[in-house]
DNA sequence: TGCAGAATTACCCGAACGGGGAAATGACAA
DNA sequence: TTGTCATTTCCCCGTTCGGGTAATTCTGCA
């Protein structure tokens, strides 16, 4: 805390890791715009991030989380794995709470949506620079809901990720070397945690709440 | 085409429908960049699309096909249904079939991904103000595989629907007013016509390929 | 050390599902 | 007018699924 004082005589010097060079062009604008914000790199590639962060050694990193090839999470534990300090805030485009989830999971520090009015960013960017943790209002608690609501095994994981491909009992025990019934056990804790009551509701549920990626 | 000639000397006039701030700002920093073409308008909502064209009579509008309550396809069918001859170029951030063909259905002149680079951007203004239509490579014929490969029926489609929310066939009878055995025999063709073996697989391949909408 | 929960397998049973025909009606096009 | 196609319903049959119950092993936490 007595460390950061020092910075405030100099600008916050904010990273972009977005595709859309339109978006990023946009919101350079928009932070530059603000008093003691300034872009120091930019970039569309989730692969590039790790190294513009190296030279640049920005204050703060904006994140999408959707990038082609290297995705936003990947590219934020990259950094943050060599970086542990580093300041990342992760943006999309949709509130799903799994793309949320694994954003903070890989170590983010703040998750904002794309909408998010021009005000809210440039001061979410402040206080993560001051080391807060800022989510949006009722995030913690879908955050907290989500553990208890879907906190799947592991295996279950697994079967649903078939499921999701339309397999079978029989051919997902052969994918995964066990038994029909195995199968069918873990689509009973499956189908209870999701509270839905057969394997297409399951697939859509999963679908719909992100806890797999279509695509 | 010859009373296009007065308006070369001109700039073409560009209005932005969008919600996100940043996508509008770069956007309209984007276009504004470029010779020969200017942002007369902005708005991220689709209901005041049509009072903002009215007002500004843009020769281009860019028009987000996701928009909060009303949506891009709504508000391009509203403008064109006052105005025929509005050049309506849809912009999105997935490249989902079913989008694309409603987005064409509605009017669009052209369809554009988020994604793409700007020189492509300002030149497919260019080309639409023109009065070309617009498609990226290989879409025109997605566009014509999609009518052969899924030409549901109107009963399918709304088989497939009930499908999607997890119904089992017994409920899908009882909502549509048929037979179990009705909705089983659109069923068979609906799986065949999907290339697929059960109503899971089917459910996650109309997703994938945009023909139902989840949220 | 003991208990909780994950993972694995098994068996039974009734319900649901999917495939293969088949047949009647009505609409719309060749 | 003939024929194709969507729509509707029916039957049979085998497979798959989902619920219930239960047993074993292993791991991690108290």
């Amino acid at each position: 805390m007595a460390v950061k004082k020092l910075k405030k005589i100099s600008p916050i010097r904010v990273m972009l890791v977005d595709d859309h060079p339109a978006f990023r062009k946009g919101m350079a604008a928009l932070i530059e715009s603000e008093p003691g914000l300034e872009v120091v790199a930019q970039t569309g590639d989730g692969r590039e991030a790790l190294n513009l962060f190296r030279q640049k050694k920005p204050d703060v990193v904006l994140m999408d989380l959707r990038l082609p090839g290297v995705g936003g999470v990947e590219a934020t534990m990259a950094i943050r794995k060599e970086f542990p300090d580093a300041h990342v805030i992760v943006l999309t485009t949709f509130d799903m709470d799994e793309d949320i989830y694994r954003a903070m999971q890989s170590g983010a520090k703040s998750y904002l949506l794309k909408d998010t009015p021009e005000d809210k960013i440039a001061a979410t960017i402040r206080a993560v620079h001051a080391g807060e943790q800022v989510l949006p209002h009722g995030m913690a608690q879908r955050l907290a809901d989500r553990q208890k609501r879907a906190n799947l095994s592991e295996r279950e994981m697994e079967v649903l990720q078939h499921l999701i491909k339309g397999r079978s009992n029989k051919e997902i025990g052969a994918s995964l070397f066990l038994s029909e019934d195995t199968v069918k056990a873990h689509l009973k804790s499956l189908f209870s945690k999701l509270k839905v009551q057969d394997r297409t509701e399951a697939a859509i549920s999963a679908i719909r709440q992100g806890i797999v990626h279509l695509e």
